[in-house]
DNA sequence: CACTTCACGCGAACCGGTTCGATGACCGGC
DNA sequence: GCCGGTCATCGAACCGGTTCGCGTGAAGTG
């Protein structure tokens, strides 16, 4: 069942098959009517290594996220997901990599080998190999995250740094005056992830403007990890009446701490910060916070490569999201106005 | 950089460059590290295409997952992920392919264009076109689910149906009469879901058998739809005082409708069902549940389906799991003590 | 020293497509 | 009636590996 026995059994050469499959050169209406009615009785597909290696394109494209270690997080998901239907959408499948570092036996299995025609390229760092190593090697690719270099790069990101800082404005304008910050866990912030860098850059440049009184926390991902960094909080300066986290899967856990605690929120707590739409309307009372928009990050990703694929020498390209603060329910009026930061801060 | 331009730098022919990489016959250790030398030097990689090409296989399984349509579950993103994991630990790569029927076009990109070695298929329907595809076409395929005839098919599954009957018969020894099962969406019922099915199945014959009064109840996979479903069912038995869930993006809401409508769990209110452990955690109280062991159950299904590429002619295999409930914060003592079914129902 | 044995390496064919140059049939124009 | 030009099709080469059969030189044997 290749393209040798379509062709025996239409009467016609293979190239003749191949061009009325391509449509590359005029075949004869009789011709491919004959060659359609062979191909549909005997359900050919014509097949992709053998393409892949022709034409040198596999029409695949590669997903490269880091391993799980121990959890994905809601928001990978999201973005597997978008990405996945976008490249379905296009006609692309998509291959997964759980790699971290260039220097992985999956990284280098798709790309050395060629499985890939361009890649997408998840959580990504600061200094980041894996994106060194593609922009060397000239590879197609497309990086969701924005490294510390990003010039002459394709990527789509989001401007952690503002967002962070609209969380800060938004508690500092209900009067908060003692805020705490809850990151990623410390080793990714160790090894350079950009939300947790960008993001605490951005908490902490906008608290220091507005004058509070802040500290900074890592925290796991999950929800046990969220309860003891809140009690942490809490016991570090029982004083605080606000929280800004980057890290949606500790959500439900500092939730659960402030509830153990007595505090309510938002009557006697607020809490705010950069997670996905569907994470932050699980929670109750529903989470006032930047929604981060996975979805359409994906989506943009996949149709940047794509365009890069089609249009080799085109400039590079990219977009950096801002998404709004969602007014929900988890933030309320803090002990008083805000003072000037002078006043405040010494 | 292909395999020629290795043989012509290392001095020898194709053919002997492919044994000494392969090892299918003996090359003498002195044109070996010659070769090697030359690969290293020039960071030479076989084209995955031709190889495929060459010898039928293209070292990737596919994962076939239906289309988000609005979302994932949290469930879901675990099985790529552990399918992803394993698969890399047997040196597989593991294509997306987001399809619900066989005649999806990616499902056909996949199986018809051999992309993949094997399969292994999510989200399975009692009456699955997929599987039986798959199985008519004798391809090697694993099914994460069980269809309504799986014998002489290979799949892992997880018993639905006891899961269901031991949350019930949880809720019935602490006393709770008056029960509602709160399903997945309508249109996956509808369409034949297995975990729908089969858990609605367990849920209303240990219902009956224990003679409690139930109400069943279908629930979009988000938060808002799961506080419409509890608003709902205490609307329509106000006298409920647990339920049962397969629905774990419906948690937060159910949830939460049970606070707005001031029933304090677990003490007027016990929640319980089947979910992933993580999302048990993250809610608060923590749930009570059957664990979904999603991780384990994705490293089998790779597992399974890498013996069966191995095997061709292995009998067919597999994995039916019952996880215990793990005991949380979410089920209390119900209304009074259980009284013998034959009293209770009529 | 002639004869087998063996280890090693080579060349050619093959996997299933794509693509290029060439060929032949048919057409209209002069 | 011959010529130039289309149009449809064909054959062959190529993509980059794998694999089979065979040849060759060195070592071992009587």
């Amino acid at each position: 069942m290749n393209i040798g026995e379509i062709a025996r059994r239409a009467g016609v050469s293979r190239s003749t098959v191949s061009y009325a499959l391509s449509g590359k050169r005029p075949v004869s209406e009789d011709t491919r009517r004959k060659i359609q009615h062979v191909i549909d009785e005997l359900g050919y597909r014509p097949n992709a290594s053998a393409r892949a290696l022709a034409n040198g394109r596999t029409n695949t494209i590669g997903l490269v996220f880091p391993p799980a270690g121990n959890h994905y997080t809601g928001m990978q998901l999201d973005f597997i997901g978008s990405v996945v239907e976008a490249a379905a959408a296009q006609d692309y499948d998509v291959l997964l990599s759980p790699s971290g570092v260039d220097s992985d036996r999956s990284f280098q299995r798709m790309l050395g080998e060629r499985r890939v025609d361009g890649a997408i390229l998840m959580e990504i760092r600061l200094e980041d190999d894996r994106v060194d190593h593609l922009a060397a090697l000239d590879f197609p690719s497309v990086a969701i995250g924005r490294s510390a270099h990003p010039e002459g790069t394709w990527w789509v990101g989001l401007d952690h740094t503002a967002l962070a800082a609209a969380c800060v404005h938004h508690l500092a304008d209900l009067g908060h005056r003692r805020v705490a910050f809850v990151n990623r866990p410390e080793q990714l912030l160790r090894t350079g992830y950009e939300s947790a860098h960008r993001g605490l850059d951005g908490f902490t440049k906008a608290a220091a403007e507005r004058g509070l009184t802040v500290r900074t926390y890592c925290c796991g991902d999950d929800a046990a990890s969220g309860q003891a960094c809140l009690e942490q909080i809490l016991h570090d300066d029982p004083a605080t009446t606000a929280l800004v986290t980057l890290n949606e899967a500790a959500l439900g856990g500092l939730y659960r701490g402030l509830t153990q605690a007595g505090r309510h929120v938002p009557r006697d707590f607020s809490v705010t910060g950069v997670v996905a739409g569907r994470w932050a309307e699980t929670v109750t009372p529903q989470l006032t916070a930047a929604d981060v928009p996975a979805e359409e990050m994906g989506r943009r990703a996949v149709d940047l490569l794509v365009e890069r694929l089609d249009h080799p020498d085109a400039p590079p390209r990219h977009h950096l999201l801002t998404p709004p603060i969602s007014l929900r329910a988890s933030t309320g009026p803090g002990p008083g106005p805000g003072l000037p930061s002078s006043i405040e801060s010494r």
